[in-house]
DNA sequence: CTCTTGCGCTTCTGAAATCGAAGCGCAAGA
DNA sequence: TCTTGCGCTTCGATTTCAGAAGCGCAAGAG
């Protein structure tokens, strides 16, 4: 496919593909976030099946897509040819949505 | 248009509602993230043609949308019926969208 | 062995989101 | 009066997503 988005090349929405742009464009696929938040969340590697399970049924060809992606981004890679898993760099991705999470809590209670 | 999500509600992509689940639906939007990212960057009110200028000019239609799903959120709002602005809800989850910007500098640098 | 069950995905079709150009009504100059 | 720019809306074309079905494989059950 080679869909991902890397930082340096111009990216879907954005013409100069400084970093933090390319990250807002990755991350800002349907699905995508909720994704990495499950794999995180799962604690041990994960199969397809599963994931796609603890992710409200998301749709199984939209899945395989965005596990395409999170894994040419680095942030995700298959472990032993059945199961996903995050990468250093995918934890660290989910260490830094931290503050995002406390948010939506405060969000929540302002309505 | 009453599309945007909101928490203790069912969102498209979670059965749940959880805050959390909600604001991963929210964010996730094309375009989302960018746009609240240049409403804080620009310091200042920002008329609607200005702002989509600086988000690659993004489609006027989509931009439409969003700023009514950030309106609906609270994440911002019209001042003089000509500008919109983050509401202090919106800068706050500017800040909490810090350590993913940071984030995004170390996967440029991984690759 | 055959039969079933579950797996990781892929394929396909209709629905939904997005793109992007065009345009509307308004207001402020020239 | 005429132009220019504004905030948005509308609409057809394109892209993406949803969701059911199915493929090939592997591991049991009988």
């Amino acid at each position: 496919m080679g869909t991902a988005p890397r930082p340096g090349r111009p990216v879907r929405g954005s013409a100069t593909g400084r970093p933090v742009m390319a990250a807002l464009d990755l991350l800002g696929r349907r699905w995508m976030l909720r994704v990495i938040w499950e794999l995180h969340r799962s604690g041990a590697p994960i199969g397809f099946r599963d994931l796609q399970r603890r992710c409200d049924a998301m749709s199984s060809s939209v899945l395989s897509a965005r596990l395409t992606d999170l894994r040419e981004a680095g942030i995700a890679a298959p472990t032993d040819e059945t199961t996903w898993r995050l990468t250093p760099l995918g934890e660290d991705l989910v260490t830094a949505m931290g503050p995002l999470l406390d948010w939506s809590r405060t969000w929540a209670d302002q309505r």
